[in-house]
RNA sequence: AGGGGAGUGGCUCAACGGUAGAGCAGCGGUCUCCAAAACCGCUGGUUGCGUGUUCGAAUCGCGUCUCCCCUG
């Protein structure tokens, strides 16, 4: 029985998108991808988007479908891809989900229910507002008041969770500890991601990030600024786009190479400690033509 | 060559007589609407080398090596 979908995850520079663009020609299929930052249109050289070459051969989803100025967060990359993945398997066709954003695949996925709420900016910021004058655990503690069984699986420390468990209580009435979830997958699915070691990892990150520098990092970015965007745009937290921003900011591009290595190598890290846990993950080689040719035997 | 300063974990530094601490890096992990985000944990050092003083030295003395600055 042909899985339903084919996945291909893993860290920043695995060479993800050469697999999943010979695997699309052979399998004459599209490709969705699972980017965070790849869906902004004019972020191209910082989140290594394919060139228009490859987006020519291949139909890709779900790149360049908002704009810098936008909030965009998983339940709009679910509500945006679930549709493209039905479409295509009406079409007969395996949809390849490619990308390193966990967290979006994990909603293609799962059908979690996310607290049944969007972001409540209100309680989002009275909270913040509420740790920077009185620190972490004042806000705590106020979870401990209404949601203490959500607590236990969340550090006191870990703002963003503390005040989003806020959130849910304050937007919807109940509580996050009483989502109940089951982690059935929605699809059959094939899941790939390069086996690449770590040193060898890393050397290809710090030469992608000194090509995108010798590319026009730093000029794309200065359009960004030059359009309106500062660090305050979801879009400018991506790696290679804060670190410019503040070295454009600061005129000072002594470190920025070693920062965007660097804080690549970090998320590269979490990367791969996120798929890890990815049910029945398979590795393959990190040569593409290798992986293409296992997938397809296993398929 | 003379004078001065510095040598502590991979890096930057702390401790200045009571048998070494931190930040960063590195490694591991968490992840239910900001996820390229946010957060947690762990491993590294017989303090350049030798010798002396002392109950006790990274800390004081002497010697030696290396580096930096100034003078010539």
């Amino acid at each position: 029985m042909k899985p339903q979908l084919i996945i291909i995850c893993g860290p920043t520079a695995s060479g993800k998108s050469a697999l999943a663009i010979e695997l699309a020609k052979k399998l004459d299929t599209e490709i969705i991808s699972a980017d965070s930052m790849a869906i902004y249109k004019g972020l191209d050289i910082g989140t290594a988007k394919p060139t228009s070459e490859e987006l020519s051969m291949v139909k890709h989803h779900l790149i360049d479908v908002c704009e810098p100025t936008d909030s965009f967060s998983v339940s709009d990359f679910e509500n945006l891809s679930l549709p493209i993945i039905d479409d295509l398997l009406v079409r007969g066709k395996t949809p390849i989900i490619c990308g390193g954003t966990g967290f979006y695949i994990n909603s293609i996925l799962y059908k979690l229910s996310y607290g049944g709420s969007a972001g409540n900016l209100e309680v989002r910021e009275k909270y913040f507002e509420l740790a920077k004058t009185n620190g972490n655990d004042a806000v705590y503690n106020e979870l401990l008041k209404v949601d203490p069984k959500a607590t236990e699986k969340i550090h006191k420390n870990d703002l963003v969770r503390v005040i989003r468990a806020l959130e849910i209580y304050y937007s919807t009435g109940k509580k996050k500890s009483e989502q109940n979830d089951k982690l059935v997958p929605r699809y059959s699915y094939l899941a790939v991601t390069p086996d690449i070691d770590r040193q060898t990892l890393y050397q290809r990150i710090d030469l992608r990030v000194d090509k995108m520098i010798d590319n026009g990092l730093i000029a794309e970015v200065k359009g960004l600024i030059d359009r309106g965007i500062d660090k305050n745009y979801q879009c400018m937290q991506g790696i290679g786009y804060k670190e410019t921003y503040d070295a454009i900011v600061n005129d000072n591009y002594d470190e920025l190479s070693y920062l965007i290595k660097l804080n690549s190598r970090h998320y590269a890290k979490r990367q791969v400690t996120f798929f890890k846990k990815l049910d029945g993950i398979i590795n393959v080689s990190s040569n593409p033509q290798t992986a293409v040719e296992y997938v397809l035997n296993n398929f």
